[in-house]
DNA sequence: TTCCTTGCAAACGATTTGCATTGGA
DNA sequence: TCCAATGCAAATCGTTTGCAAGGAA
């Protein structure tokens, strides 16, 4: 999906849902666009270079996920993250620094996929809980901080 | 390992690292050792009934968490769950519900354990990040929110 | 006696919210 | 015009910390 498709696509599911596609959100996307995994809250702001206080990005990020157009990460210190929500970034894991708590997204073998669906299948075949989708974390120290 | 087995082995790793196994901290222990998955300060703190101060619990928690007795999980709402860490409890994972945050032990077949370990060697080897451990979480709704 | 631990209250940091204002369709 | 979005400041909430008192080795 070209990033122009993208912009398409979420301002057509924010029109849907009532929602304006502002400015403020376009360099929050534009920003999640380009980066290598989920940003936070103050990553973002420090990016977009105070054009938007701290409060209304919450906000928008707040809305844009309830929108399913983000979607949030929990990470260590209470730390919540952003992405783009699966069905425009592709579906993919996360790589987690232990140290810094960085986040970088990472692609496994279609294989692995494969046996990663059937497990979910097969829990919730189970009944005991409504499995619908899974997250896989690969743990360990990023280059700054090995 | 049984109870009193782990029991043991806390209070010798603690020991090691001068740290005391004090009233407040088995009853951490004991509420972890019955709970089927990881369970937050406010959650320790109802169930010890109030006979533990928060700031002593999250004190205990923190100590505990650095000998490597409690491993932390970071989960919706910035609410960080602790239960006993692998070489106590056992390697697992966890189901996770989207709506009110809970969290439940699973455990994975061993063929795709061996899958997800070969993963993390391989990434290790790529050489970009010091890939140490995986952790699986199946997200959905568990039976209450379903 | 030496340190670790405890309890209380105050401090913190990430996130949320009330309210009046601005802006887009 | 109407309703969503914004900005600021104040409020929340999970968590941390300073400090003086208590407790185990």
């Amino acid at each position: 999906m070209t990033s122009s498709n993208v912009e398409a696509q979420i301002r057509g599911r924010l029109t849907e849902a009532g929602i304006r596609y502002t400015d403020g959100r376009r360099q929050v996307v534009a920003a999640l666009m380009n980066a290598q995994g989920p940003l936070s809250a103050a990553e973002l702001h420090s990016q977009i270079a105070d054009s938007v206080p701290l409060s209304s990005l919450y906000r928008s990020l707040a809305v844009m996920a309830d929108a399913d157009v983000l979607a949030p990460h929990h990470g260590t210190k209470g730390i919540t993250r952003y992405e783009l929500a699966e069905w425009l970034a592709g579906h993919h894991h996360h790589l987690v620094c232990v140290d810094c708590g960085a986040v970088d997204d990472i692609e496994l073998p279609p294989r692995l996929e494969s046996t990663l669906h059937d497990l979910v299948e097969a829990v919730a075949e189970s009944g005991e809980f409504a499995a619908a989708g899974h997250a896989l974390e690969v743990v360990g120290r990023c280059k700054a901080c090995a």
